[in-house]
DNA sequence: CATAATATATGCCCACTGAGCAACTTTGCT
DNA sequence: AGCAAAGTTGCTCAGTGGGCATATATTATG
């Protein structure tokens, strides 16, 4: 009764996660276009046909955690109280999440490398980055109590995403070769500060 | 000798033209998923294997024609006068490029919806979007002097970019259900407007 | 103009992929 | 326990991208 998830649905994240992680694993050794969906499901002990029941492609396995992640942000940003204006909203949606998952872990530097990298892999990342701007910006809308079709809640939902999107890009080139890294979140908060100002 | 282009030149992107040609009409007819690169290979009187040396996909060129549309905003850009501030110069390359071409034409109109729905097209287009917007970045960071690796260009092509791709989704979800549909200049005008707004 | 050098088109081939279908297994509910 | 629903798997097939070799067209050179 209380069990909010049955055993099917625990399994099924289990599985996601465990194909996932194969995924990665195999990535990271081999390269993406060396490893195909059989050696992932093989690594994760399922059948190639049951991967296809999970994921739409290697690719999507592979930014499972992303995905995760971004649309954790989403989720935060509706739970922030009404009274703050939507733009402080977003920071600190962005803030508390960061306070949650600290400085990106390996997994979160690998991914968001390989991202750079290949492009079907920055296709995909791409196209979920737009369902989830979709998302934030309709969660905006009722928040500010817009029509749907207006266009400030696009506008500040793509602002918004456009920062973070920056600012990942900024701190992973900034990994590679400089020699005191800045953090993800100082990064972040420069970036978005920069984008809420008047430009000229 | 002054011919800037060679005969093989010249059919190369009759070719290709036809090839995205033969895609739009096929696509548009049967959609997407039923139209084989061996169809639009065929219509476009090429070999399946030839295709490919054009195209990656047919997605690829379907969203030929953007593609050009969008890399010529880059260049319009690069020629603005260096007094401009870049903002103003971003601003005048998309006016310009509107006069240009004026009022987005059937095949426009058709893309962008096309691309709004099948996700497919939805990444690969955006793929094509960030291959764009680090060019333009590029020619921003030159434009005013600064290293390739700041923030400031980043931000600037990015959120020009996405106002455009805002501006453009607004007028395709006007152009159904409105009975006046606003122009495209100026809903681009307006989103560019608040973008360069600071945000609350 | 002839011929060499180069670029392009094509055919053949193969490994990989996504997905429909049907059997089979596991889980959830009563 | 027993039945319905959901999940897994194997089989199969059309579609795809790309390597390789060959034929053909274009361009450069003597």
């Amino acid at each position: 009764m209380d069990t909010t998830v049955g055993l099917r649905e625990r399994k099924k994240a289990e599985t996601r996660q465990a194909v996932h992680e194969a995924a990665m694993r195999l990535t990271v050794e081999h390269g993406l276009d060396n490893v195909t969906v059989e050696a992932i499901a093989d690594a994760a002990n399922i059948s190639r046909r049951t991967f296809s029941n999970y994921f739409a492609g290697k690719e999507d396995a592979l930014l499972y955690g992303e995905q995760r992640r971004v649309w954790s942000l989403v989720e935060a940003f509706r739970e922030r109280p009404a009274e703050e204006p939507t733009w402080q909203a977003l920071l600190n949606a962005a803030r508390g999440l960061y306070e949650e998952m600290g400085e990106p872990n390996r997994e979160w530097a690998i991914q968001t490398r390989l991202v750079k990298q290949h492009p079907s892999l920055l296709a995909r990342q791409m196209a979920n980055h737009i369902r989830v701007e979709r998302e934030l910006a309709r969660a905006i809308a009722e928040r500010e109590g817009l029509e749907p079709g207006a266009s400030r809640p696009r506008v500040l939902a793509a602002a918004f995403l456009m920062a973070l999107r920056i600012a990942a890009n900024l701190w992973i080139d900034g990994q590679s070769d400089e020699s005191r890294p800045r953090s993800l979140i100082e990064l972040a908060e420069e970036v978005l500060a920069e984008v809420a100002q008047p430009f000229q």
